[in-house]
DNA sequence: ATGAAAGCGCTAACAA
DNA sequence: TTGTTAGCGCTTTCAT
């Protein structure tokens, strides 16, 4: 299998110690241009290739962050794996990904063991079923950044965009445009649904500040923010007495489930109900109509994410953790504003938060 | 870091060799029911967990698996990884996920660096850059299977759909719909491109066995299979004198491009042009239409691959190379065949191919 | 600046 | 059935 060329073979065709060859191998402390020379010859002579295994196995490290996400196949989660990979491979790490399907079971078990097997050095972790407190119940030495909504407690980073902000100004675009009956797709009032109830806070926000009261009716909460969800929620909406003229959605995946319902339904999208979505996925771009939503900067947030895991892991003492807010802006498309342009080409009007 | 409870901290305390301790753990080999009731106990009374690393240095393997993909956000492969995943778990598996952007160097590097370093004992690869020629090149003693549509030399597995036969009834599909004028959009007529060449040769068999010449003019080629290829080439198709009825597209990503394009233009689907495409994703259910798709059997294709892998790297001896056929079907939506029932059901129609 | 040698925690060949 | 022990390939402390 391995093809087995060792240290130690290396060591004895260079004529010096294993000790010297693993310091010329990882650039370590002091050796002579000379040895240096002939070591790495040796090297290249032989294709020597270090075995990852055992060296972390003498280092006591796994070389391995773990990346948690509830779904895997939801283009959100797909798009900032991409960068965390991409940034992590960058300095030396494997990542390791595990899709939880919002199990809390399944996350806890995340938050304590595999880190003491050594399976990886540091998570960054995207939690859904897990609440607050569970968070605060782990494993301290593990090294931990969160992504989503969850509010660090000092012991881990958190990264996030502000959803308040971002939601009010998604409802105020909505406002803007004349809609007096927006309605919103998404709350979770329940224990674990922070990201959902923020957002609502932002959609309340939004309506307070423009004096313009909120139906309460029109606020639909759903088990998860994906198609099927909007889908349905729209359906039921659009059952009420006074439908809504316009919805702001908690996802892209939500509001291209509430778009198909309206098109099914013969409505226009945005001359009948103007559409809002959030997370800015590539789906929305291409959708009919493309949709106006909330852009977070995934990029800053998969690569902050990474380097502030990584001074974790590589920092014996403990460090406090902080608060991380990444930007975002609310992107307009045809769903809000209707074929502006061009439609072949890219249009997008960009807010920034 | 790692709670530091060893196997010989367990032995001690159970007071038997660490020998006798890891049959235990390891479920190996004849232990004696009172020995092994002893050693349990001293496992969960000093709550040791086996140190993986430690583990796969000692028996000369990584006790993960490579998956390597051209795109990590491109919805089919994030719903084949996701199958993937599940399956290796299951099995005591971890994956490793890689993106390779189908650039070609980057596969290769795949194919023969990381085995050696035992990074993964086998690697489930879905080649995009790479030609046959590369494949064959490889370091022989990697554990392979390839997904997509090169074709196995026997020394690898190979799993996929019969995409000749796939295509050929997908384009029959428009064919019978009474649509005469009907376009492909994905040929690539070069090196890779064997794929899109496999569903082209589809495409013109369907043509043939109805007797009705292929409008060459027709076929667009385009460098990858993604939405805004789609939507350059529908553009491009309508530019021209006679415009398509129909278009075959070679994933469902263009076909939603392409439905972008035609619905900025002000044209309707399936009326003015009915839209087929490939691969099932679940973007495709929810789009406005819903389009009408060849569906691969994801589950199965992922199932069988890690199934595939395990054997091969669990087996000292070769084991020969395999050619798997995962079956499909041509799912039929509004994309073709307009809004037939209830809207907001779940409505489709299974051809089995 | 370099060498010698003791592990990292586990597996498995060899004995008993 | 169980114990002894020699590694797996590397890092790293302690000498030199």
């Amino acid at each position: 299998m391995a093809k087995g060329v060792t240290l130690r073979d290396v060591a004895l065709l260079a004529g010096v110690s294993s000790r010297t060859v693993s310091n010329v191998v990882n650039g370590y402390a002091p050796v002579s241009e000379a040895t240096r020379a002939r070591v790495q010859q040796a090297v290249d002579e032989l294709g020597y290739r270090p075995n990852v295994l055992a060296r972390n196995l003498a280092a006591g490290r796994s070389g391995q962050i773990a990346v948690v996400v509830p779904y895997l196949d939801t283009p959100y989660f797909a798009e900032l794996l991409q960068g965390i990979i991409r940034a992590a491979r960058v300095q030396g790490y494997n990542v390791l990904i595990d899709q939880t399907d919002g199990d809390a079971e399944h996350e806890k078990m995340f938050l304590s063991r595999g880190s003491q097997q050594l399976l990886f050095d540091g998570v960054i972790f995207s939690p859904l079923g897990l609440a607050q407190s569970d968070l605060a119940a782990r494993d301290p030495a593990l090294p931990l950044v969160v992504l989503g909504e969850r509010v660090s407690d000092g012991s881990f980073d958190h990264i996030g965009i502000d959803d308040v902000t971002a939601s009010r100004e998604a409802t105020e675009h909505l406002l803007g445009l004349g809609r007096r009956r927006v309605a919103a797709i998404g709350d979770q009032p329940y224990r674990t649904g922070e990201a959902a109830q923020l957002r609502t806070r932002g959609f309340r926000l939004a309506h307070e500040r423009a004096g313009i009261p909120v139906r309460e009716e029109l606020i639909i909460s759903t088990p998860r923010f994906n198609r099927s969800d909007g889908a349905t929620a729209m359906a039921h909406l659009l059952d009420l007495e006074e439908p809504p003229d316009a919805v702001f959605c908690y996802s892209d995946l939500v509001a291209l489930g509430a778009m198909h319902t309206l098109a099914a339904r013969g409505l226009r999208v945005p001359e009948d109900v103007a559409i809002v979505g959030y997370d800015d996925i590539e789906d929305g771009r291409y959708s009919n109509p493309s949709v106006t939503t909330v852009s977070p900067d995934k990029r800053m947030i998969a690569e902050t994410a990474v380097e502030r895991l990584l001074k974790r892991i590589g920092s014996p003492a403990p460090v406090p953790g902080r608060e991380i807010r990444a930007p975002h802006q609310l992107i307009t498309r045809a769903s809000t504003i209707g074929q502006e342009r061009q439609p072949d080409r890219e249009h997008q009007n960009v807010h920034h938060g």
